[in-house]
DNA sequence: CAATGTGTACTAGTCTATCGATACACTATA
DNA sequence: TATAGTGTATCGATAGACTAGTACACATTG
């Protein structure tokens, strides 16, 4: 597991950490029990303080996607029965919206909005309020 | 045009004033050419600094919003064709997309992502790159 | 021109997010 | 028990976001 930060960006770099973690677990790069590479490790590999990692890393933890064991390490966690494969099928869903979606000549702005727009709708009227796995 | 504000929910003023703003367009309750109520009435309205709604006047002038006219107003600028039309067609398409995303029991935020995801691969092979309307 | 209503510009204070330095505590191994 | 590897905790520096105070410039009306 490498990861490659853009210092630029304007993003903050524990953010982008977590994306790519998120990522490599989404497309299976990163399984259950699997471990990260240490603190440390990406700290000095990507020339940064061992505190951002840390702050990624817990941030994961806390979102239930990975486990830290002190002492021991980091480790992906399981995330529930195939949670990887109905991602998946979601993913298709948003995919032909978003197909569609664009076909309406809409910016990328608009769209954005209108699906926020919905969320706040339906999380007004569902239970889905918990946001994360936590 | 009357604004209402959260002063404890930890979202940045301006932003829920440009989120109204918006609203209040897309649902038709400010059409074009429509003025907005001025700088001060809102700052003295809502009890903040006049500096505060200026930033989320001109915000929405940089994202096409709304026109600044200076010494006379802020106005609602037309937005290009039967836009109104388009967005509420597009809110259609993300609605059923988002209620089947509920369905397969994602959480807020993996919807999210999935969503954000596809914006990027849809981004990366199509022109709409340029986010806003400016 | 005067008066009033409008947006604009400049400056500064405060708070928070982000990142860093450093020392501490737990775990595994021999 | 010693040692090396791991996460944890606490504090501080800095930059940027957000809001505010105040004075300026333009437009409209009479």
């Amino acid at each position: 597991m490498i990861f490659r930060l853009n210092q630029s960006s304007g993003i903050p770099l524990y953010l982008q950490l977590m994306e790519q973690v998120k990522h490599a677990v989404e497309t299976g790069a990163l399984r259950e029990g699997d471990q990260l590479p240490t603190i440390r490790k990406v700290a000095e590999d990507l020339v940064m303080n061992p505190n951002t990692v840390v702050r990624a890393y817990r941030e994961l933890e806390h979102e239930g996607v990975l486990e830290l064991k002190h002492g021991s390490g980091a480790f992906i966690k399981e995330s529930g029965g195939g949670r990887a494969g109905v991602i998946r099928k979601a993913r298709a869903v948003v995919q032909s919206a978003v197909e569609r979606l664009m076909l309406l000549g809409l910016t990328e702005d608009e769209l954005r909005r209108a699906f926020e727009n919905e969320l706040a709708q339906a999380r007004a009227k569902t239970a889905i309020g918990k946001s994360s796995r936590g």
